[in-house]
DNA sequence: TACAATTCGATTGTACACAATTTATTAGCT
DNA sequence: AGCTAATAAATTGTGTACAATCGAATTGTA
């Protein structure tokens, strides 16, 4: 019933559910962010710009679990889409500030049934949402090292 | 101490930490798995042939949660490393039959390590790993719809 | 004050992901 | 049999991800 190659099943895994439920859920987001015109990407940072205003590329990174090499061109399209401006910082010309825009702020608004239509897409028990909530979080922090 | 936009900040969010968590495990895994020269995708890609020995693109995509936008260039990859080998099927044309070879299969060999060295950098109990694991595959399940 | 080390963001290159379209083949229907 | 619909991969285009490297600016230190 079992042999040494168990821990080489895909069912036995358990990093792979948490992978293919990460791209599925993104995959259900992207009906309803369509609508304001973010991919799920530009959304998290968003939602870091609605909360912080002003923010340097590092910072936000650290947030978002990206590097620059994934927010550089990530920021510029923001920018282009007129929801973010870009900005040196004065005191370390290094530091690039990134500030939400009024169209950015506006777009929040607009944002605000995104959450409410996607708790109906991930049908879990409070208790479980807490459970997973906290399971997550507990190893990113482990991850942190 | 909260407001109508609380549902749009980060820390209130399931689907960020399981996206971010997905992310830094697929990081963790690359020191591991350059070793068999494999990618995480294409690594999970070698799970089910290992397993399944040939099976069509179609059904591969089914067990992996990805279309052959994805599958075609890295089947194409597996196969020039001589892991898989790609044919039309016989019976009907338009399948095409993945099939792994000798050298896929000693890969297994070398990769019976990779889950080992894994479940030392993700630190959670068995319960919470049971928890986790009962819960991805409700979501997963559920959004199959 | 020089200057080596560090920091920050941008760039480059590789590899996914997935929607949308295309092409070839097969199945279903009359 | 003839034609339409459906199916399976491949292709195209856009957008991440991330390692590695680069270049400019700043810090720490002798």
């Amino acid at each position: 019933m079992s042999d040494k190659y168990d821990a080489l099943k895909l069912d036995n895994q358990l990093c792979f559910p948490l992978y293919a439920c990460s791209k599925e859920i993104v995959r259900r987001y992207k009906p309803f962010l369509d609508k304001i015109d973010l991919t799920y990407t530009q959304y998290i940072t968003m939602m870091v710009m609605w909360e912080h205003k002003s923010i340097s590329v590092k910072d936000l990174g650290e947030y978002l679990y990206l590097d620059s090499g994934t927010l550089t061109p990530l920021l510029k399209t923001l920018e282009k889409k007129g929801f973010v401006t870009r900005t040196r910082s004065k005191e370390d010309e290094r530091v690039l500030i990134v500030e939400v825009t009024k169209e950015g702020m506006d777009l929040r608004e607009k944002a605000l049934e995104v959450p409410a239509k996607m708790g109906a897409c991930v049908r879990l028990s409070a208790e479980e949402a807490k459970a997973l909530y906290g399971i997550l979080h507990k190893m990113l922090n482990s991850m942190e090292e």
